[in-house]
DNA sequence: AAGCAATTTCGTGTATACACGCCGCGTGCA
DNA sequence: TGCACGCGGCGTGTATACACGAAATTGCTT
């Protein structure tokens, strides 16, 4: 499973995908902690599904580490609830249940209210310029077909609000609960009903984040994680998942 | 430690209020978790101050185990913010800064008042029942000195109106807040002025909760977090911390 | 043939051993 | 006397080895 083909690059440049979204100056870090990125990133990105197995063996092979750091990493992500361990009977990449994945959702909506509300109080001309200009990415990459990279826009909109939020610990809290989410909101994030629809919901919030009128964009804000939420029940239900 | 002062209550109802929030049906548990479990009861107890040092071989002896399920334990303290973990440099209690207790107490707000709104829309006889007897527990400890008491029974009012949310992820985090916060809630709390308010502002808080007030609930809580956090911070500067 | 049970196998939980970076102390030099 | 460089101790990071429990497989019984 792609397990060789990782140092080379058609370029010679290493891609490093995200690199974005780095908290810290980036410290040495350590082997658990790169494999835990790793990790995460694969299941962020949809390459480990909900329910498969990560036997620590298996993994301690293809990072050419031994199960020591492998562990660790394991433990890391298991306590930012992406993946689930059962004590004697290992991991497996977090599966929560149709009442877990509601809650999430709907704690991430309001979580993202306080943020927008919070924002509009706050923000300054550099978060005004950097709201705006996200806002706009994300019409441009709506307009093309780039699935992709509109997703990444997207997240720069709201990275934007959460940054003008000024709290560091809301934004950390609504990043987790996002990564958890993230297996599931690709599959609705994809259809291009959704992508016109969230348009026309981020043009009202930023409007309403522009205006400075808190409630209204709370209120935006809610409203678009919530439609968000149900179509994306609507397709797993048509999907039988 | 008030352990035994736990089963009586004035109106039949049994309290019991930690026991409240376990989770899972109480799996076998590895040696990690026992330990995690241990050390984080100390901290949010305060036996264990911010900036603690805390040493892998050291904490082996006392718990009479090798390193490894030392280290596990304290990743997963540092999963959950209440130590910091710094590479090739060891473990410490965790000591936010200022400004980083401050998004906290916003923070922990921000949530309580979310829960404090969807409780109101969705609690059932059995929620109201609950937040009325821990209501009235609260007042009874408050009369009488003991904080320890006190502290635990305020702890299961909130509670109560967690449940009642019906949402366990919001929970989940609002008590996952309030352990990183407890060695700064601990100063305050103990403080007569701060219990009488506090009772005053739960009054305020109940009254809404019970007649289904969403709004007025969550600007009670809100108000109610932001003292707490305010008088913190006045007695945090007066005592030159 | 199907069901059950014992055994074997495999993977995690814990212990121990080794490697490397950080810190403190001492010595030599300006 | 003060500072810089180097060396040694110490604690974490990683690897390896052993123990225990759970699951799977095989053989027996009905």
């Amino acid at each position: 499973m792609a397990d060789q083909i990782r140092e080379e690059e058609s370029h010679g440049i290493t891609v490093e995908a995200p690199a974005v979204l780095r908290s810290e100056p980036s410290r040495p870090a350590t082997r658990a902690e790169e494999i835990a990125a790793a990790l995460e990133d694969e299941i962020v990105q949809g390459e480990l599904a909900p329910g498969q197995r990560l036997d620590e063996q298996v993994l301690g092979k293809r990072f050419r580490v031994s199960r020591t750091p492998v562990r660790e990493a394991l433990r890391l992500l298991g306590a930012s609830g992406l993946v689930t361990l059962e004590p004697r009977l290992g991991a497996i990449v977090a599966r929560p249940t149709v009442s877990e994945i509601f809650d999430l959702f709907e704690l991430v909506g309001e979580m993202e209210a306080v943020a927008a509300r919070l924002a509009c109080e706050r923000m300054g001309d550099a978060d005004r310029e950097r709201i705006m200009a996200t806002h706009d990415a994300c019409r441009v990459a709506g307009r093309s077909g780039d699935a992709e990279a509109y997703i990444e826009r997207n997240d720069a909109f709201h990275a934007a609000i959460h940054i003008a939020s000024e709290n560091r610990a809301l934004r950390d809290q609504i990043q987790l609960l996002n990564k958890r989410l993230a297996p599931y909101r690709r599959f609705i994030t994809f259809r291009p009903e959704r992508k016109q629809a969230a348009e026309q919901e981020h043009e009202v919030l930023a409007r309403a984040l522009l205006k400075g009128d808190a409630d209204a964009a709370a209120r935006a804000m809610k409203e678009h994680v919530k439609m968000l939420a149900e179509d994306a029940f609507v397709l797993a239900r048509s999907l039988r998942l």
